[in-house]
Parts: structure tokens; sequence; C-alpha cells
DNA sequence: TCGAGAGGTGTACGGCGTACACCTTGGCCG
DNA sequence: CGGCCAAGGTGTACGCCGTACACCTCTCGA
């Protein structure tokens, strides 16, 4: 060792290392090589660190594979205020897509979740209150909403109810009190999110949303939709 | 050990195993405990045999996979002959469905799949040919069957583009009489799909289909139907 | 000056997929 | 009938994985 050593703890090239840039590292390291290589030792490898060194910032692998789906969500860009609702539903579900492309990970990460995240939520609620501003029914945003849901994410993903990923143990039941302060801390923040639940409940007083109807309703559209290009000879273009 | 012990090898209930067996203990394993409890440990386990027995029946653990995929998706119920176009896609789609329902695995599998595996190909041919059945011009079959994809498995599989699942090694090249042979081989299997892939080499030269323009057909779709939805005063039931 | 907490370290455990060499057995052929 | 051979089950071992737990060492405020 020479008297210019670093100190005990190795030179890292500088700030000791954040929860930010552990998730942009791990980013960073799912576009170059795939999700699969993102593991706790070859992410904590790429940062010059130990692997137990990450558990400091996150608080195990699900929190870092979330935190790396919110910091890609949330950079989703955001079309101008003001645009009739149609443009804007188009923007941002193009947006949304945009970014599925970039980061190929991101799907499969989010299907995988169990939970949707804080970012995942604002958009689907960006999303609703496009169709809300123009003057939908909330009934109606609602199954939109569900319509979208496989063009916005390649999958439907279900807001609220979580499967409980098969063998872990049973959540605790939140009381009604705490279930009513979760619904007004929601409303706030996702004020469209909201009114979807809200509406849903006051048609189905059982709570639960009918997932049958809500699949054959998108798959009638499309079928409507199919036999008017039909009747009409659409085509996409000129063959050759 | 008394007399009467079993021979060396412990007596294993009958018959002494075989890939079908091998992949039905997979399904009954993932149905029960979920797709992430099914490793090649645990199933040898339920089986009574050690976890190398199973590499004499599935060459890996993605065979073993996509041997549970194809034994469900080959038992999808097939409607009658002789449907009307609409009723025999809706009612293969529902199938679909239905078995995606009774298996949650299914889903996450067949997006993890590298490769569409023969079952799922046919279960796509069958689909298109219902539309094609019913008149459709192979290009609209094409598009419909995209705007589909995301119905039929909650995504849309590319049938044959299959991302190469980043940081294998590159597959070998086929020699253009390879590939001819496979498109023969193709044409006879699945004579719909390869309509549509006839049809579209005529419209784009280079072969390519275009992602993003099957997004934005299948979203306009959608986003036209909503309008209509929108202006007729639909909704899904009478408020409470 | 010193104590505490933030943050990096080292070791260890149990589980995973699977390569490789081995052994047992049933059936076929000479 | 004797011997062989392949099919199929076994045992060991390797290098990954996530992460629990105890520890060490700076930095900074009091």
């Amino acid at each position: 060792m020479t008297p210019t050593d670093a100190p005990t703890t190795p030179a890292r090239g500088s700030a000791p290392l954040n929860r930010a840039a552990v998730l942009a590292a791990g980013v960073a390291l799912a576009d170059r090589e795939g999700l699969a290589t993102v593991s706790m030792r070859r992410l904590s490898a790429d940062l010059g660190v130990v692997p137990m060194a990450l558990y400091k910032h996150v608080s195990d692998k699900d929190d870092l594979i979330a935190g790396m789906i919110d910091l890609v969500v949330a950079g989703f860009a955001a079309p101008p205020l003001g645009l009739e609702w149609r443009e804007g539903v188009r923007q941002r579900v193009l947006a949304a897509r945009d970014a599925l492309r970039e980061h190929p990970w991101l799907r499969p990460a989010i299907e995988a979740a169990s939970q949707r995240t804080p970012a995942v939520l604002a958009h689907m609620n960006a999303v609703a209150g496009e169709l809300a501003g123009g003057g939908f029914s909330y009934d109606l945003v609602h199954h939109a909403m569900h319509a979208l849901g496989h063009r916005i994410w390649g999958f439907s993903p279900e807001a609220f109810s979580t499967r409980p990923a098969p063998g872990s143990p049973a959540p605790p039941v939140p009381s009604l009190e705490e279930q009513q302060a979760m619904m007004g801390a929601m409303a706030q923040q996702y004020p469209h999110i909201a009114g979807v639940v809200i509406d849903t409940a006051t048609r189905h007083p059982l709570g639960a949303c009918d997932d049958q109807f809500e699949f054959e309703f998108t798959l009638d559209l499309l079928l409507d939709a199919f036999a008017r290009l039909h009747e009409t000879g659409w085509e996409s273009r000129a063959a050759g």
C-alpha cells in the first residue's frame, strides 16, 4: 500500500450514494442488459459497493423495482393543459407507450409488481381526468379506462384490487376508519380515480367491479369497429 | 431396514414418469401455489423424485414452462364449426380468457416466454381463420388480430419477431432455403397466419410490420367508439 | 470533545438451475 | 439363457441469488 492510498472505505467517485442514484443505476442497468440481470449483487458492483450497501437505500428488491418503475413513469411526457379530451388522452397514452418502448423491461416489471405505485396511480388519474374534463360521466370514464388499460400498459391493471402474490401471508384487514381515511386521502390526490370508485359504488352496492363485463364491453367495441371497417372496404394502404 | 424394504430405487406409485406427467404436475403446482413456486426442486419433490430426474423429460426449466403453457392452451374450448365470424371470434377469445382466469399464472408465463409455442400459434391461427372465413381481407385480419391481441392474452404477442431475451447469444441466422422451407411448413399448418404474412409482404416490401400504426389503429378505434357512446348518453346500468 | 447515527462491510444461510458422473433395471438379441 | 445397452433415477458440486445480522468508520451537531 502506498501512502497515498484511499481511506479504509474504497474511494467512490464522490457523494456517498442515495436512493435516487441507486434507482437511476437500476434503470440504466435494466435498459442496458435487461431486467433479469438487475440483481442486488450486480447492481451493487456497478455502483462500486458491496451488495448489502444497497439495503441502506432500498428496503428489498421489490422496493428497488418499484422505485425504478416510479422513476420512469413519473417522467412520462405530459401534454399541455386545455387540450380537447380526445387529444389529451391520445397524447398521454402515446407518451406512456414511448416510455415503454424506450424501457422494454418496464411492462413486465409493472405486470409483475403486486402493488400500483404512486406515479402509476398519478398517470391513471391524469388519463381519467382528461376524459372527465371532456364531460364524460364517471361511468363511461370507468369503462373507457378499462378499455384503454391494455393500450396504456399492454395489460389491464386493476388500480385497487391487488392479487396477493400467491403464497404470501394475508395482509391485515384495515378497519372501517382506516378505509375511510384512505379514501379521503385518495380523493385528494387522485380525484378522478375517486370519482370512478364512487360512481361504481352507487351502481354496484356490493362493491365489485364486473370484470367479465369490462372485458366484453371492450371486445364488443372492437368487434363493432371491425364490422364497420369491413363493410366499408377499409384497407391500410394500397397493395403493392 | 426390514427384509420387506423396497428396492434401491424408492417405490414410485407405478409407471416411471414421463413428459406429460411432469407437465401436468407443473400445471397443478402452478394452479395451487403460483408460478413462482414452480422450481425444478419443488416440482421434483411433488413427484417423489430427485431434481435432476426431471431433466430426463424436459430439457430445462424454459422447456418445462413452455410445455405447461402448451398443455393449457391446447385445451382451449373450440366453438362449433360454421359459426358466423363474429360469434366464432367471440367464443374463441372468451374461451382463452376463461382459461387465463382458471390458470392465473398463464398470462405472465406467456408474457415471459421468448418463443410462441405450437398450441399458441394454432390458437392465433384459428382466430384469424374465423375472420378470414367471414370474408375479411387478410389486411383487415392482420390489423384486427393486433387489436384483439390484447384481448386474447391481455397483451399483444408478436407471432414471429421474438425479442432475443437480452444477454443471450444471437441465434444462428437461417439460410434463405431454410426460411422458405419454414414458410412452406407454416403455410400448411397455419394458413391464416401465412395469409397475413403474405399480404403484409406485398404491402410493405421491406417486411416490417408497422407497430406504431397498429397501436394507433386500435387506439383510434376505441376512441371513436367512446365518442359515440358519449354522444348517445350510454350508461352501463341505472345508477343506485 | 464526544457521542450518535448514517452508511459501507463481511460473513453466512438457504434456495435456485443445472453440469457431470454414476448406478439400476427392464427388455432385446445372440 | 446370458449379456448388453439404453432409459431413467441418483448424488455431488458449482456458482448464482436475496438478505439477516453483527460490525466498523466516518461526519456532524452539541
